[in-house]
DNA sequence: ATACCTCTTGAACAATTGTTCAAATATACA
DNA sequence: TGTATATTTGAACAATTGTTCAAGAGGTAT
């Protein structure tokens, strides 16, 4: 008999990250944790080991989510730059709503560790990273279809895309007014390259 | 006999600040805070009171210096606008330095405790408020002197001035390499005005 | 049932946390 | 110098931290 456990794993995981999400690393203690999954601290260490592998599991959770967000949108948009704009306002838009925090996990994690070059940073780095070469592989897409100048970095551009949603979201969780953040996403997104009109 | 203290109270301070900056208000302990500032418990909960205390002082500190910076740019530069845009310049240039930490102290304090309504976090998001305050009233000179269209609402373009530099400096956490945050820095400084050519 | 394996439980551990306080030391003024 | 006042010291406190582990509970197969 293998894994006859009673509690749902992918659930216990996002719990755990709406946690750490909300509170960050050093925020909340196994304690809480142990509370928000509902499980006693055996149980939870023998099945997702230490406080940094669960939180290693929750950047993973959190990141795998961004990922199947923009896919979605992928699938729905036929143009590469239009997803990359619809991706912008959903990420603004989930900052309007109930979000645990305002602000992408993985960029709250750098912000806490990353001093420290402390190894769960150095993760959500990567993960980072990972979202921008998806951003490239886009907008790589629309230079071959003629919609960027064809002299585009794609890379540099991609980065430039992240730089905005970050402060974007950033500034989201300083200033809730959302008639001033609609503006700031109308700016931002005045900037950046749009679908050529037809 | 008052106040024959022998450490230099702004000098402890300072060090408090570097320490809070870096490693966040969770991050480090009171031990380490003691040892940082080169004081027993005793005197430092005596001439500083408990670590809300101490932190709010040091987030104090951190703007005023934000503040000062400011002001010395105005002193030297004419044109608002140039004010403005050299402020950013500043603010990256210190990124790429050896600052304890490359995000902006306030922002992350709003980041680490903001979650919980922390009167901490409510502190800093007042600092920033002011920051963004003193970014509109040089936006208002420089519409005053010809140099924006009169229709310009200076509050909103003082927030966007604002995002694009928490999202430079945060993105500055990630990425260290100095050719491509120079790229993005070009970039921000593209969109925003620049004063008229005579 | 009985034996066996797996998972759960909650008490317990040592280390660390923020903070206090009586004793020791230093300073100022007579 | 001697006394009073201010400051520094470091041991100590209770609470909380991350983590472990022996004992109990639950299910499956013989």
């Amino acid at each position: 008999m293998v894994n006859s456990a009673k509690f749902d794993r992918q659930q216990v995981i996002a719990n755990a990250t709406h946690l750490f999400w909300a509170r960050g690393f050093n925020g909340c203690s196994m304690r809480d944790v142990q509370q928000a999954v509902n499980l006693r601290p055996g149980s939870l260490y023998a099945s997702f080991g230490d406080k940094e592998t669960l939180y290693r599991e929750a950047l993973l959770h959190y990141a795998s989510q961004g990922m199947v967000a923009l896919q979605a949108l992928e699938q729905q948009l036929v143009c590469p730059l239009a997803v990359l704009r619809q991706f912008m306002r959903q990420a603004l838009a989930s900052s309007l709503a109930d979000a645990p925090d305002k602000v992408c996990m993985l960029v709250k994690t750098v912000h806490e560790l990353g001093g420290a070059q402390h190894p769960l940073a150095k993760l959500a780095r990567e993960l980072l990273q990972q979202m921008a070469n998806q951003f490239a592989r886009l907008l790589q897409q629309a230079k071959q279809a003629g919609n960027l100048a064809p002299a585009t970095d794609v890379n540099a551009l991609a980065s430039f895309y992240q730089m905005q949603l970050i402060g974007l979201k950033s500034f989201a969780q300083l200033q809730q007014n959302p008639a001033l953040l609609d503006t700031l996403l109308q700016q931002a997104l005045a900037i950046l390259p749009a679908e050529k009109a037809h």
